[in-house]
DNA sequence: TTAGGGTTAG
């Protein structure tokens, strides 16, 4: 007995083959082995010790085998992350007729949320609430994290609400659980509820709050959570600087997140990743690029997720040979999958290169939903419904579960192509064959699907088939985007006022209720759209054009008359309006928001930036190369008629991306037919 | 229990 005592400290701090090994012939020589503490610890050590198929020839070879040895086995299958070994030894356990503790509980049903197994995992949370482990600390924790991680946050409170003494970590899954799942608010009440019973949080839990005002938006309340972090001296490491850097970012705080990354004393692969992303996601793509550049001369290698970005940052700007070198780069890491792949095809679609897009989606085997909603919505953004449909049925016939994105993409491309009835069978199917209710988003989609193809009756039908809350923003901008398109006039201003009503904070569709107005010449209207977007503190984006000319990206701003080939595009321009109008083309003036005179209001239009990119992009390159022009905002619908012109008379095939979709123009026809 | 990354309307 004595000498068990002296064995197990060494066997515990063991970190040395050989010596283990020794340590264990002394246990058998001695017969000790057969004692439960002495095997327990055995178990542990060689698993610790990287031998962990040895662990279980011994844990095999053991006569006896209690709980302990048991757990000691199933913790070391769990520490390696082995779920499906970890399920494997419960379920031998139970049927060995072991009664399996709290330990055994949380660790299987740990390995149950690692393989995303929520059916087994509920399974065996009705075991452990019939073993009496309902209240457990440990078990209830391990069962919030499997339920949070499924979404089920309603469940996950339930289980909370009964777990008798709640540690820090219980209340920190809640909260972080909250946060996954999108619901900071209710993150932030599971805090303030933790404080009222006088628990201290610590640095875990101050990252999830930080994380919930991100997800809100509430700058402020974070800035507070970190300064409460300072007075009472919590250490604020690389986790809670980059998680302020994110906040600061996706919130819109540029300034602010560079000026908190340049405070984290040892910044990693991560906390440059999350400002380059946020340069990403805010549209500042050149800097994005830049700041990935920077990264690597500093030494700081660039992991996928910082490649992924910056992939976004090349599709925002149409940068397709930076988007090649970076592809090219992840093939020789051998790491293209996934969540890389998905970012290499948007790259390659919103680049202009779809037939890239599908080479690489073809390559990758284990197709995700995130992956196949990216291959159907690339073909939808580029007007190749039929595409994107038979992507999506194949997508069923692998037995991939479609989601709600999956439709959305779905409905946008085939309302885009002017394929109404698939729209309407598919709207149908989604709802009573997959059951999955329709949301905003798909109504928007549909609503946008009927009254693009000048349906605008069934398209306000539908509307009124809604629950009234659902009346969002989208559903009456399609409406009235559609109307604009088809001239219906009185439809289109009862949407015009229902979406003045709803106060959007988004200028483009101030621009589109603005030229709705403009179209019927209601003046005092339009400068009332102006007024109120000055009263919600809106201004107007300024738009801007990239071309890709040579491996160079160029950008143009409207009426750019610093660049240093100004008068020569303007030159190309004038030229070409002769021509146009010659060709039947005529200005249309009513694309100007401003109530301007006529005339100024011409030369307005022949200088936007679209124009500009395109004049530059036809002086700078040879005769006959396809020009592929990125816009940030909505390409103009004057601009749009008169690159149809444009691309006839210079014989060129003519691309132009804006916010969401591509216009291919070739021989004075653009592949979206009359719409814009 | 611990930060950053992929798809989705107008």
């Amino acid at each position: 007995m004595c000498l068990t005592k002296q064995l197990i400290p060494l066997l515990s701090s063991c970190r040395n083959k050989s010596t283990l090994s020794k340590l264990h012939s002394l246990l058998i020589t001695s017969g000790l082995l057969n004692q439960r503490s002495s095997a327990t610890k055995l178990i542990a050590s060689y698993a610790q010790n990287g031998d962990i198929d040895f662990a279980r020839q011994v844990f095999d070879k053991l006569p006896q085998r209690g709980v302990d040895a048991w757990n000691a086995m199933i913790v070391a299958y769990s520490r390696m992350g082995f779920a499906t070994e970890v399920l494997g030894l419960y379920w031998k356990m139970i049927s060995e007729g072991i009664k399996p503790d709290s330990s055994s509980f949380t660790m299987a049903i740990k390995a149950c949320t690692s393989l995303c197994d929520l059916e087994m995992g509920e399974k065996i949370w009705h075991q452990a609430v019939d073993y009496g482990y309902k209240n457990d600390a440990f078990v209830g924790c391990s069962v919030l994290n499997l339920f949070t991680r499924g979404g089920k946050m309603i469940e996950a409170k339930t289980v909370f609400e009964e777990i008798k003494r709640k540690d820090l970590v219980c209340w920190t899954t809640m909260v972080t659980g909250f946060v996954k799942n999108g619901q900071g608010i209710e993150a932030i009440e599971v805090f303030r509820e933790m404080r009222k019973q006088g628990m201290e949080g610590d640095g875990v839990v101050m990252l999830g709050l930080i994380q919930a005002c991100t997800d809100i938006g509430d700058v402020k309340m974070g800035v507070s959570v970190y300064a409460h972090m300072i007075r009472r001296n919590l250490p604020i490491d690389v986790l809670i600087y980059t998680s302020l850097v994110d906040m600061y970012a996706k919130n819109g705080h540029l300034g602010l997140a560079y000026s908190m990354f340049c405070n984290i004393p040892q910044k990693n692969a991560v906390s440059w990743s999350a400002l380059v992303s946020g340069y990403a996601q805010n549209g500042f793509a050149g800097e994005a690029l830049e700041l990935l550049i920077e990264m690597q001369r500093v030494g700081c290698k660039p992991d996928l997720a910082s490649l992924v970005s910056a992939l976004l940052a090349c599709s925002h700007v149409g940068y397709l040979k930076k988007g090649k070198s970076i592809h090219a780069y992840i093939l020789r890491r051998q790491e293209l999958k996934h969540v890389s792949a998905t970012a290499v095809i948007d790259m390659y679609s919103k680049c202009g290169a779809l037939s890239s897009a599908r080479v690489v989606f073809d390559m990758i085997s284990g197709k995700d939903v995130i992956l196949w909603n990216a291959m159907i919505s690339s073909y939808g953004i580029h007007g190749h419904g039929i595409a994107a449909l038979s992507v999506f049925q194949e997508m069923i016939k692998t037995n991939s579960n479609p989601d709600d994105a999956t439709f959305a993409s779905l409905f946008s491309a085939l309302g885009h192509s002017g394929l109404v009835e698939q729209g309407r069978y598919w709207f149908d199917e989604m709802r009573n064959t997959f059951k999955i209710e329709a949301k905003e988003k798909h109504y928007a989609c549909i609503v946008d699907l009927f009254a693009r193809a000048g349906k605008v009756e069934e398209a306000l039908d539908l509307i009124n088939s809604m629950k009234v809350h659902d009346h969002g923003i989208s559903i009456w901008g399609a409406l009235l985007s559609g109307c604009h398109n088809h001239k219906r006039y009185s439809i289109g201003e009862m949407a015009a006022k229902k979406v003045l009503q709803l106060q959007p904070d988004d200028s483009g569709i101030y621009s589109l209720v603005a030229n709705f107005f403009a179209s019927v010449k209601k003046w005092k209207e339009v400068a009332e759209v102006r007024k109120a977007m000055r009263e919600v503190g809106m201004k107007k984006v300024p738009g801007y054009s990239m071309v890709e000319v040579k491996g160079k990206l160029h950008a143009f701003l409207m009426d750019d008359k610093s660049h240093y080939q100004y008068k020569q595009m303007v030159n190309m321009l004038e030229k070409l309006d002769h021509e146009m109008r010659a060709m039947g083309y005529v200005p249309k003036t009513e694309f100007v928001l401003h109530d301007l005179e006529e005339e100024v209001k011409v030369t307005m239009l022949s200088n936007h930036s679209e124009r500009l990119a395109i004049a530059f992009g036809l002086l700078n390159t040879e005769p006959g190369t396809k020009l592929v022009i990125t816009k940030n905002i909505r390409v103009c619908g004057d601009c749009h008629e008169a690159i149809k012109y444009i691309s006839k008379i210079v014989d060129r095939e003519i691309v132009v991306r804006d916010v969401k979709r591509f216009h291919h123009f070739k021989h004075g026809v653009c592949s979206c037919g009359d719409y814009w």
